[in-house]
DNA sequence: TGCCTTTGTGCGTTATAACGGTCACAGATG
DNA sequence: CATCTGTGACCGTTATAACGCACAAAGGCA
């Protein structure tokens, strides 16, 4: 069940924020207000704190609200696996389903390509190259990256990726489209699929 | 009672959205899997909802869940400058207005400091550090960034930027609310919660 | 060593979250 | 007009959050 799988989380987070601190539960207990059997329920997953409780230990703890719960994941989109396991890729910023988008860090070998399948419709890609040298080939054409420059591009095309001869690390933002919105919508009238705008290339 | 203003605020802005996105109670329920009377307590603060059952509801209206209790956005309004004249700013993205985002390489001098007002309401920015070493001060209270993370947080509150002794370079994203977005949050409460901002994502 | 303090967990009790069902009301329809 | 449907609020019941207390274990000290 996910939502408890979501107790679980923020509860080690808890754990974990309380001990780096320095705190027992005695003493987190004091500070926030909440009991000691009850921090440890939550710290343990055994319980789901109500809002009110989630109040008290951001306070007590000194911590907005969100920073509190934001170790529990967002629903997570059915994203298709974006580059192969033979490459670093690190999250940046994890799938976040208000924005429709995900970040990650990409580390190519020096020399190695990368050729990627056309993602889903509507999906657009940012690179932002941060080191080394990189390539990128967009409608069959390759193309160098200027670092720190950023190259925005249809995702849902084949492309590729090439490392120049000493690596190169740049990030890659998946903007998808925001099809979980629409069906929020689903209620209201003539609510169809949004549609693309038009081409963005540079 | 802290807490209990926190409900209050909540449940509000809860309903707002509901009734933007034009669900009936039960309609909701069937989304999100709570009992209508339980969204109606919660809508009307009587009741201070579990984690699990936050979970839930954010589950079924596709939000991320430190958004369902951080506020909604405000509709839509035209960009604010993001940076003095005296930082280097090269715009890496320019603003879309399809995807509602712009992206700006921030360069600070050693040491230096830039304190930004809030933003527009509604307003989420990221930042990536690329070079140097950089804080951030969010809520009043400055926080290292890690290199090649991200930091996410409300930009529609007053937050700083100080960098290290060599400088620093950093990405800077603005997220602003689309015109799709604030029709489904139309009617944010007043935004009365103390705390807010934090990473959401790391 | 014994004694004391600290720590986290378990237990029983109380308060409240969460539910399904019901109902009053408003609006639409024939 | 009567009837039907949809809506949000209320009510009683069940499950669980939240508590204070007790206790076993660990650690520190003389």
């Amino acid at each position: 069940m996910a939502a408890e799988v979501d107790d679980v989380q923020i509860g080690a987070d808890l754990r974990a924020r309380r001990q780096a601190a320095g705190l027992s539960l005695a003493r987190a207990a004091e500070l926030t207000g909440v009991s000691k059997a009850m921090l440890g329920q939550i710290e343990r997953g055994e319980s789901s704190p109500t809002l009110a409780t989630l109040w008290k230990i951001a306070r007590g703890f000194r911590l907005p609200l969100t920073c509190l719960i934001a170790g529990g994941a967002a629903p997570a989109a059915e994203n298709a696996p974006v580059f192969s396991k033979e490459i670093a890729v690190a999250t940046v910023f994890a799938f976040d389903p208000w924005l429709a988008q995900e970040t990650f860090e990409v580390t190519l070998q020096p020399g190695q390509t990368h050729l990627s399948d056309a993602h889903m419709s509507g999906t657009w890609e940012d690179v932002v190259l941060l080191d080394g040298a990189l390539e990128m080939q967009l409608d069959g054409q390759w193309q160098a990256v200027a670092q720190h420059r950023g190259l925005r591009f249809r995702g849902d095309r084949p492309h590729g990726y090439r490392s120049g001869p000493e690596g190169s690390t740049f990030l890659s933002t998946m903007h998808y489209p925001s099809s979980e919105q629409a069906e929020l919508k689903q209620a209201e009238p003539k609510q169809a699929e949004p549609k693309q705008a038009g081409d963005k290339d540079d």
